[in-house]
DNA sequence: TGACTAACGTTCGTGGCACTAACGAAATTA
DNA sequence: TAATTTCGTTAGTGCCACGAACGTTAGTCA
């Protein structure tokens, strides 16, 4: 794909370095996951309802950043597995409540292994504190920009 | 968007703030650019152009990473605004030999300033020697796993 | 020379993702 | 009571990485 062709001005522009090596990484934890018949949104999901407990749809899509649009078909497909469950919120019935099965914390478990796996493949060129310094500017970096975003 | 609502774990698995942080640069990017009526791969293009010379498409594809049916778009819009010119190889009848013209390299340097001001606009939370230090993460992780990628 | 193979430009299609619009139903506010 | 907002859902947009297949042309080699 990328190669050593590439003029060294275009290999440095560092926005598009940023996006290559995103690609990789999406398609490393992708392929991962799917081994475990899991999408990263059943990740993100499953991590978010495990720790904030049963949340409405409106609520967990906040949470964890997925568009209440796109929630819907992550949440089917969850139930599907048996990892979640939809129950209408007798308090407020616009609402669907979504709460992690027992089924969903094992397969949560599972998952987390194998993500941690995974990120350590990505990572592998770097050293424990090369990690920590690099997650830390993709931090500030995530902080900046979406702050900027809000305003 | 992604709020401080996220919890921890999640929050801070590496891959994911790197495709939340890409996001947020390639909008950057895509609006910046789209001011001076280009695109990412214009740049690529334009850049690639100028430094390697006339070249035919498929070889320009390997240079710059754009699929070479992806390609033929840009090239499109590039020989429509006059940027480059599109013609026959005559030493090889497949080939199309691609031109970057002096109305391309005029408006290359202002898509350049452009986008010296838009990674600068994007780096703003990091110091210069951070900078340096990220984008040579960066890079060693682009050649780890480009490298696994052609193996 | 003739058959095979490979490269080229192009068109079309796929799947995923971020995101918007609009809707009926239900709740909240004025 | 009327107007506004929230919720879940469906449908759709545009962009991107990527693959399949096709006709055309070049190189290979029996």
């Amino acid at each position: 794909m990328d190669e050593q062709l590439t003029p060294a001005p275009l290999r440095k522009v560092p926005s598009r370095m940023l996006s290559l090596v995103a690609t990789h990484a999406d398609r490393l934890v992708t392929e991962g996951l799917a081994g475990a018949d899991a999408r990263k949104w059943h990740y993100a999901a499953l991590m978010a309802l495990r720790a904030s407990g049963p949340v409405s749809q409106a609520e967990l899509s906040r949470i964890t950043g997925i568009y209440r649009s796109d929630l819907v078909a992550v949440i089917n497909e969850l139930t599907e597995r048996g990892h979640v469950e939809r129950a209408p919120d007798p308090a407020d019935r616009r609402r669907n409540v979504i709460t992690i099965t027992d089924q969903g914390r094992r397969h949560l478990e599972r998952l987390q292994r194998l993500m941690a796996e995974l990120q350590d493949d990505f990572l592998a060129p770097l050293s424990g504190p090369e990690r920590e310094q690099f997650t830390d500017f993709l931090a500030r970096l995530l902080a900046h920009h979406s702050r900027l975003r809000r305003a």
